[in-house]
DNA sequence: ATTTTGTGTTAAACAGTGTTAACGCCGGAT
DNA sequence: ATCCGGCGTTAACACTGTTTAACACAAAAT
């Protein structure tokens, strides 16, 4: 049938939720921290990965970030605790993965399991690249920006990040996604560094009173349109 | 909520689907060839179609060419039978924003009109956020709390917890749920930090006397409206 | 009645962010 | 080689949001 990477630092809940799925068809490879979640997924190729987001040695978002070095498309599931605060994880649904609550049934993880297996790959929906935020039009791939007739020309990282804004508007996006993203690197300066960047977006979006770029202290952005 | 057009030919799978989506509280019109499809797109001005691409009188593609004469944006699934990958491509060329591989599962089908209907085309998105609080208008997304002309802007917190508050309107919303769920833990400090918010959020309601935030003794608090 | 515990409120402290401007690097033009 | 302009970074200072502390008070427990 399937190959699950199951991937949970309590023993006693991992080997419940593996047994209930290997009796119901799936191959499951079990790890107990994320470093032995990465070595497995590499050396197995699931097709779909169940991971805690709190692990010993490697949490699972850093985790599921690696695994995307390696693997754009392959779904990825996060367990959550309870006490996760809930935008920490909204940036996380999008873009193949998935996450659900602890405590969960499990007949709540092999539905999403099952729905994230029955999509068929090239999940990119078609974009022209050509965006629409608020009353702006938004050329990604030109880095052109344009209200009216005037058109404003974006320098690469600007446009690379309103994309990113794009792609999230309307919930969080985590400034240490960004910058991992962009800058490679999550340190104090170049998170100065993309504040300068927010402020410029900030001006070029003003002209439309109803697109905002709204902070979310400790966290990031959230870009309304 | 939105109204989906769909066109199948194969009746018996037409009335299923159609079925499912109407159970979700989308509103369906529903053709069974490409020429009566596009007669009830002109007619209905749906939020979403989906079509069959092969079908009698007038094939899937050749009605979304037909479409976008009429409107360029309109988010147009393709439902395709075993395709072959030239068939995929030739559906992006067009503007199609997505396609479906057939057997497809409820689910996934519901995930990509969601997903659709989320990028928002300016005419068409409805606000989904919009609350009236007694006689505050509270815009959650944008973070806004509006009474007569005057209008505060929150910070993202107080957006969280007036709407945790707002969804529990006139039953105790729990501290230690609202505490998990926004700090992430349940300890002593953080709870002297939600009795700040809720003393702020007392002040931006107190111009409404018939709205009040209630506590509820070592349980929660209660918002009364 | 007295103590203990939970909440209301305010203000100070602190860390995160907003903004502007200056700086330095690099590639293209002179 | 030198100058120049564009771009990203760094620095500096102002400002905002959240937490922490402090004190006052109310409700429950003793």
């Amino acid at each position: 049938m399937a190959t699950i990477l199951l991937i949970e630092d309590e023993v006693a809940l991992g080997m419940i939720v593996r047994d209930s799925l290997e009796v119901r068809g799936f191959t499951v490879t079990y790890a107990v921290d994320g470093e032995e979640g990465l070595a497995l997924f590499r050396a197995n190729k699931p097709d779909v990965v169940v991971a805690d987001v709190m692990m010993p040695k490697l949490d699972g978002f850093s985790l599921a970030e690696r695994i995307r070095e390696d693997d754009p498309y392959v779904p990825i599931i996060f367990l959550t605790a309870r006490s996760q605060p809930a935008d920490v994880v909204k940036g996380f649904e999008l873009g193949g993965n998935d996450y659900l609550k602890k405590p969960f049934s499990m007949d709540e993880l092999i539905v999403r399991i099952k729905a994230l297996l029955n999509r068929n790959h090239p999940l990119r929906s078609a974009d022209p690249e050509k965006l629409t935020i608020g009353k702006y039009h938004f050329d990604y791939t030109k880095q052109k920006l344009a209200l009216n007739g005037h058109e404003e020309l974006l320098s690469h990282r600007e446009a690379e990040l309103l994309k990113r804004l794009y792609e999230h508007r309307n919930q969080v996006l985590e400034r240490s996604l960004v910058l991992l993203d962009l800058w490679g690197d999550d340190s104090f300066f170049n998170g100065r560094s993309l504040d300068v960047f927010i402020t410029r977006l900030r001006r070029y979006l003003r002209d439309d009173p109803n697109v905002q770029i709204l902070n979310v202290r400790g966290v990031g952005y959230k870009l309304i349109a």
